[in-house]
DNA sequence: CATGCGTGGCT
DNA sequence: TAGCCAAGCAT
């Protein structure tokens, strides 16, 4: 018996009817919605995964002031990009809208592609993201699942089983593929996600001012609270680090992360994990880890600041230490090293702790 | 199918 | 505080 299938067709009218209706008044009023420009729906969809609304608004106005079109995006330097998405996290999205804007715009002249199977070809844009830009920009019907209808599926439907399991995302797809209307399928859609992120919302769900509580299963069964189904999540891990900067006439050593790192392509103080707690002994295997990963000779490390920092699943406390140039000559077979002056950081895309640090660093020292 | 990828806001 | 959550994707 599929869930998808049983729900019926009275039901899917009702659904649509209301839906319209809900949305003539309480829709949100969102910057990339105006246009239906295809260039600033496939930007905010991008910024938009996993991250909120609220986070999101002011990085992409600043993006859009910047980088009004694919050209321009396509001609800047990756590392404004990257400058630009500072903070916002998972920055490979970053990487990828800069190398497909440089690819449609050598290979298509600058056309944004309208058809699912190339937004889907595309690096960073998976199933959601696809019908989205298609539904949104090329106005196609196209079906869409993501956090907010995800949630709002699962509870009218009144699924109880795992949503992100195969079974769970076949029937969700299902769903939003029977749901998804032909005439104007992206203000449908977008429908959808405001009645998810306004009303139909993880705790304490509006349902009664919900305009589908009639046909909702899990309202009329009560058991909105419990569904969708919580996910478990992954034990945070403690690490213990720290990061040095090494001053030289007043720049300081600054390190590009690799391609296979976190925060790749981003600038970071050299960091170095530990175990132990940060007494003499590690201070001075701290000078030896700095000197074998740079060639730099560097005295009196000392503690400026401890951050404590969260990053995905693993919980760093983070020693802030300063250090003096001694001798030696830069090695950059690691990665690329160079020896920065405070001004030179606006311009560069550091990492968060690094951003923090550095700011710290110049205070008072400078402007 | 599980995991890595970030960060900030809310409860 | 600690955990949960957010317009997911790639591997």
């Amino acid at each position: 018996m599929d869930l998808a299938a049983a729900f019926s067709a009275d039901k899917l009218s009702i659904l649509r009817r209301n839906l319209r209706r809900w949305y003539g008044k309480h829709g949100r009023h969102l910057p990339w919605r105006a246009a239906g420009d295809p260039y600033r729906v496939w930007i905010s969809e991008i910024m938009l995964q996993q991250t909120t609304v609220t986070a999101v608004i002011p990085y992409y106005e600043r993006f859009l002031a910047r980088f009004p079109d694919l050209q321009t995006l396509a001609e800047a330097p990756e590392q404004e990009v990257l400058r630009l998405w500072e903070g916002l996290g998972y920055y490979s999205r970053a990487r990828n809208i800069h190398k497909t804007a440089r690819k449609l715009c050598h290979e298509r002249g600058g056309n944004f592609p309208r058809h699912l199977d190339e937004l889907l070809a595309l690096p960073g844009i998976g199933r959601y993201t696809a019908g989205a830009i298609a539904s949104f920009a090329f106005n196609q019907s196209a079906p869409i699942v993501e956090a907010n209808t995800l949630r709002l599926y699962c509870r009218l439907l009144g699924y109880e089983g795992d949503p992100r399991s195969t079974e769970g995302q076949r029937l969700l797809w299902e769903f939003a593929e029977r749901l998804v209307p032909s005439q104007k399928p992206g203000e449908f859609n977008q429908a959808l996600m405001d009645l998810g992120a306004t009303v139909c919302t993880p705790t304490e769900p509006k349902c009664p001012s919900c305009p589908l509580r009639s046909i909702c299963h899990a309202f009329q069964q009560g058991r909105q609270h419990e569904i969708p189904r919580l996910v478990k999540r992954v034990a945070m891990t403690e690490v213990t680090e720290a990061s040095v900067a090494v001053r030289k006439q007043g720049t300081f050593l600054l390190r590009q992360r690799r391609d296979e790192e976190r925060w790749a392509g981003m600038w970071d103080f050299p960091r170095f994990e530990f175990d132990d707690d940060l007494n003499k002994a590690t201070l001075s295997r701290l000078a030896q880890s700095l000197r074998k990963l740079t060639g730099i000779e560097a005295r009196e490390l000392q503690r400026v600041e401890t951050i404590r920092h969260t990053v995905t699943r693993y919980r760093i406390t983070l020693h802030c230490l300063s250090a003096e140039f001694v001798s030696g000559r830069l090695l950059c077979k690691d990665s690329p090293m160079k020896w920065i002056s405070p001004r030179q950081f606006e311009d560069l895309a550091l990492s968060m702790t690094a951003r923090k640090f550095a700011r710290l660093l110049t205070k008072g020292t400078n402007q």
